[in-house]
DNA sequence: ATCCAGGGAGAAG
DNA sequence: CTTCTCCATGGA
């Protein structure tokens, strides 16, 4: 077991786990048990940081996870400077927010999850297959479960999918653990562009736009992607005035907008929406 | 009861 | 090319 712990103003556990961009975590001891793929990691707040606990295996696996390498000022300081005043709103909310590295198979099924879905719902869903297919394993005296393999999903049937509570995405879940999607070269994807890394997924059943780019940028960092669902376009209304309302193109107009920043910027806004919603119950 | 959630596929225009 | 309809589920 090894502890790291980060001095960093730009690293705020709790923003950065509940804004959306990551589903399988959970409160443990004063912090959080954060799982990804067959891992996990102890995380909690200090001071003036963030503590972390992990296997001294996983030290990497988990540095480059919370994106440490990256220097987040002047991402922040761009949104802290917008004319919008809702940028800047939600940079100084969510000034905490790092936009992890996830695993990338785990990402494409999640997110497949998350269309038409909302974040509960879709949490409860992952755990569930987890629990029902993953690998047991312990972490700090506590049991988790692991992704489970694209193999193994590929062994159960639609009826089991829909038993989880996917609905319709069931066939598209199954449809994708039998397909060969993984098994070529799906890692060479690293290799693509943006443009062509969006083409290769849109190929997906179940995979539009929208989810293609979270999958690019939760997955593959790709920070030139800005996904707009639901509490993006009520951003993109009510606080920009915007009159689009075709979401290939709120997408574009938010992308030249913010270049190579658009994905934190993208996710400061999302956390923000979300948050004040929250806040009227 | 009706609407909504990190939308997308397929059909119709 | 664009727009419309339907899609399961559960919480508000």
């Amino acid at each position: 077991m090894q502890k790291l712990k980060i001095i960093n103003e730009y690293f705020n556990i709790e923003d950065t786990l509940t804004c959306g961009q990551v589903f399988r975590f959970k409160p443990y001891k004063d912090g959080y048990l954060i799982i990804s793929a067959d891992k996990a990691c102890y995380a909690k707040q200090v001071d003036n940081g963030v503590e972390l606990e992990f296997n001294d295996n996983d030290r990497d696996y988990f540095y480059n996870y919370f994106d440490l390498d990256r220097d987040y000022s002047s991402i922040f300081n761009h949104a802290n400077s917008d004319s919008v005043e809702v940028v800047k709103t939600s940079a100084r909310l969510g000034k905490g927010i790092r936009i992890l590295n996830q695993d990338k198979v785990e990402m494409v099924f999640s997110f497949i999850v998350s269309q038409n879905n909302n974040i509960p719902r879709i949490k409860g869903i992952l755990e569930k297959l987890c629990l029902a297919l993953g690998e047991k394993k312990t972490f700090l005296d506590t049991e988790y479960y692991t992704f489970p393999t694209v193999e193994k999903m590929a062994k159960m049937n639609v009826e089991f999918y829909k038993s989880i509570g996917l609905g319709y995405r069931a066939e598209y879940i199954y449809n994708l653990a039998v397909s060969d999607t993984f098994s070529k070269d799906f890692q060479s994807f690293n290799n693509l562009s943006t443009k062509e890394l969006i083409d290769n997924l849109l190929k997906i059943k179940g995979v539009g736009r929208k989810v293609a780019d979270c999958i690019s940028l939760f997955g593959f960092h790709r920070e030139d992607c800005f996904p707009v669902d639901t509490w993006i376009e009520k951003v993109y209304r009510e606080d920009f005035k915007g009159e689009l309302t075709d979401r290939n193109k709120i997408t574009e107009f938010f992308i030249s907008r913010y270049g190579k920043n658009s994905g934190y910027i993208q996710q400061y806004l999302f956390y923000y929406k979300r948050s004040l919603e929250k806040l009227k119950k």
